[in-house]
DNA sequence: CACCTGTATCGACGGACGTCAACATAGACA
DNA sequence: TGTCTATGTTGACGTCCGTCGATACAGGTG
């Protein structure tokens, strides 16, 4: 729980990245904390299990339908960020979407703030563009 | 199996970005057919019910620490192709890992072809960054 | 305070999944 | 043909996971 936001296995992954960042970014200064690449793509190197068990449970959190449409339901509401009362028309019951809720705040996707009766999610930009980069750099290299 | 590559989930997921894609496409002739961007990023509207049925097909793909380390095997190697025999060193029995290649294939991300004693895996470059953009497209968006 | 609404947690059930040993198949070689 | 190696398939087992109803908690309203 250390960094705001989620308290799942995002805060482990991102630290990995950023460590691994840390070693060839020198020139760089802290401006778009949130736009820089991270992490290897998956493309440079075979993988190793620290690394796949770690980034594994981020694919794994979008790799069920209805997370998949929560999460595109909150990053695809204004301002990255919606009501639970807004989105948790999929199709299955509350608790299950309060469970779905709570799987990808534990992957570091999203994370929540009460604000009154309503709870709000929002998404974390920068693992998403994370998450993008692995992949898209892994495509294009 | 129409196309050639593999005989899983990935031709409906592809046709499906494909077709969603042509609808605004009309002045891009066919060059670079593997890196131009396709289907809905996540945060552009909600995922349908059959959107995210076939996509989540492909996180959940990568949502294992152990197919995540024989994909990225396979797409750290030269060419973006390899033997099993190269890559089956992940520490689980060798059905097991036959077992895995078998899920990556079906959710379109490897292709595999015989080539005398030996099979090889290879990764779908358009695959690739199709899932890449959905990510990367919603962070920067 | 009582009552209502929105959200999270608990406990249980059924199905999906990762794993393995045993076996089957494909090709190379003698 | 037989044998060896490389890979895929089968069947079984234990665990994880998605789902629900029931219940608990939080906050607003009266």
């Amino acid at each position: 729980m250390g960094r705001g936001g989620g308290e799942g296995a995002l805060g482990a992954w991102f630290d990995m990245c950023q460590h691994r960042h840390m070693s060839n970014a020198k020139a760089l200064p802290l401006l778009e904390p949130a736009a820089e690449p991270c992490c290897p793509p998956l493309n440079e190197r075979p993988l190793t299990a620290d690394e796949a068990e770690r980034t594994a449970v981020m694919f794994k959190a979008l790799g069920d339908p209805v997370r998949l449409r929560l999460f595109s339901a909150v990053a695809s509401h204004d301002g990255g960020e919606a009501c639970v009362c807004d989105i948790s028309d999929v199709g299955v019951s509350q608790p299950t979407v309060s469970h779905h809720l709570k799987k990808l705040k534990e992957a570091g996707l999203l994370s929540s703030e009460r604000r009154g009766t309503w709870v709000y999610y929002r998404v974390e930009p920068a693992v998403l563009a994370a998450m993008g980069q692995l992949l898209t750099k892994a495509a294009t290299a």
